[in-house]
DNA sequence: ACTTTCAGATACCTATAGGTATCCTAATAC
DNA sequence: GTATTAGGATACCTATAGGTATCTGAAAGT
């Protein structure tokens, strides 16, 4: 592939080397152990850079953030308006999110200190809030429409529901943070689809 | 009451004012957050003190590790051998989980650092892992027993099924944190009566 | 071709952390 | 009553962090 040439894209192509290597850093040695130097030798780049792309590190984790929610709502898209099986999908899910070489545990990681310092730091936490709150939304949404389709009763109404579903899909990840081999992949899937099922109560599997 | 006037009684008395205050000051300001400095004057002593109790920072946390598990045990042996309905009761659980005077808040946030430096410090990973084993262990033995009084049919083994309510439960308490209005405290015992009560098959509530 | 601009490098500042070395003092042991 | 001991205070060391000020060189504008 060509160099980039134009200075705007060289310099776009720094911001993204620099949110990649912040999202790798952080999730090697945790946000408040990931210094700017480390992230930007991580990048190729000095902390010059850092600086001239971003306020602060806060502002930096912001725009990390976005990134990430941004990655998260397409996945879940794609997770959700799939063919196959429902529990195959959502396990699937499972699976890429603890992820093959370690991507799930960096972001698992990531995500709960980001939940952490959002407790303390009001900006952040807000900016936080608000994600959680539509990507809640989002999801709510899916499991109404899932739900109709298939004609399922929901053990709860589906706004609380959506907060059960991503609260269970967190904890487990925790869990799995600290001892990944009792934790097993499909426990998320199997146990949804069952409770689902059972409520709805349908003896045969219409998902 | 009266001073104490022993030695051992006043120094062990003076690491006791250091646990507590090195909780209070964790929940406020985060693992890394909270500095001996601040811990210690918060316990009215100073950074000597710390010193002569605690090898390091990294010490000082095992012990606070060890007393938090102590009383999140006899906490759960409480609520778990009441006689009130027992709907009712693991709410009580979420509601003291969620604290009054923002203790909740506290302990929440500080198992929550715990488990994400645990992540990346082996030796407290260990630790923090034997515990949660033992937690687990503990409550699966409490949820069949339960089952087998009221005759309930579970939606997931046992073990499995005491994997997914405490990863719910810290799952709620991460979300909570950030969004506190927004998470009912009861919803946490209504989905589990609802799921478990579908699974049954049970029309009337045997909880 | 000359000037301007600005992303990024370099060097530096300052605050604060964990940790150490030393000293002080009041219970204990004799 | 004197000597001992050790818990805790004080002062200090050093490393590292975020952040700032300044410089530089190559695209971009003319």
């Amino acid at each position: 592939m060509p160099k980039p040439v134009s200075r705007k894209e060289a310099t776009a192509r720094n911001r993204e080397k620099l949110l990649d290597a912040a999202a790798k850093v952080i999730g090697k040695s945790g946000l408040v152990g990931a210094s700017l130097q480390e992230i930007a030798a991580t990048a190729g780049l000095t902390k010059g850079a850092v600086y001239s792309q971003f306020d602060s590190k806060e502002d930096l984790l912001l725009a990390l953030l976005d990134r990430r929610f941004e990655l998260g709502h397409a996945q879940l898209l794609e997770v959700l308006s799939g063919d196959t099986p429902m529990a195959e999908r959502i396990t699937d899910l499972d699976t890429w999110h603890r992820g093959e070489k370690n991507v799930g545990r960096l972001w698992a990681t990531l995500e709960l200190e980001l939940s952490l310092t959002g407790a303390r730091q009001p900006k952040l936490r807000k900016k936080l809030r608000d994600r959680q709150r539509r990507s809640r939304e989002y999801l709510t949404q899916m499991i109404e429409k899932i739900a109709e389709e298939h004609n399922l009763t929901l053990p709860l109404p589906a706004g609380e529901f959506a907060i059960v579903l991503s609260a269970l899909s967190d904890g487990l990840l925790v869990h799995w943070l600290n001892d990944p081999k009792e934790i097993p992949e499909d426990l998320f899937a199997r146990f949804i689809v069952a409770t689902v099922l059972a409520v709805s109560g349908n003896a045969t599997n219409p998902l």
